[in-house]
DNA sequence: GCTTGTCGTAAAGTATGCTTTACATACCGG
DNA sequence: CCGGTATGTAAAGCATACTTTACGACAAGC
């Protein structure tokens, strides 16, 4: 729920890389990349580590902090 | 290779928790736990965001930063 | 009109995260 | 001795991340 929303597009664009190059960079296919940005699924946390290296960000920024959740956390 | 070593096992024994009320915490099993610190396997992002928050750490301080590259990868 | 580049998406197959069930160890208190 | 707590580990099964292959659409430029 919460992580099919993420930022990966929006640092995408910014740091001016296509789907493609992006997939090299951080070593998935292009399918994969478009698959995370849609929204289809969420990345292993291998990849979103990768992801936030190459942005320069934390994995948090790209992905998360939404779910707060359910009551009965603690 | 790098992430089958982390630091979770060094985080939940500061905060004083057992395997198994860290599990409830995270909502998943106790052996999901024990597989992770043992470096069976590397958790879903998911879970290592949740993780990162019962710890109110970063994602990368739990697990990460080893890989810086490939080298003789390919 | 053709090609080239970027994106969207689908299907089948492989790898792996996570579950449940189960058993074994060791420590501790009684 | 026995019971409870905390840990280690294994097997079978389900869910999903990721791959390759493949096709479709849109724009830009020649």
């Amino acid at each position: 729920m919460g992580l099919s929303m993420n930022r990966l597009r929006e640092f995408r664009e910014q740091a001016g890389l296509t789907q493609d190059r992006l997939a090299v960079c951080v070593k998935v296919s292009r399918q994969t990349i478009n698959s995370i940005e849609a929204g289809r699924y969420v990345p292993s946390l291998e990849l979103a580590l990768r992801l936030g290296r190459v942005f320069g960000c934390r994995v948090e920024d790209l992905f998360g902090i939404p779910e707060v959740d359910d009551a009965g956390k603690a």
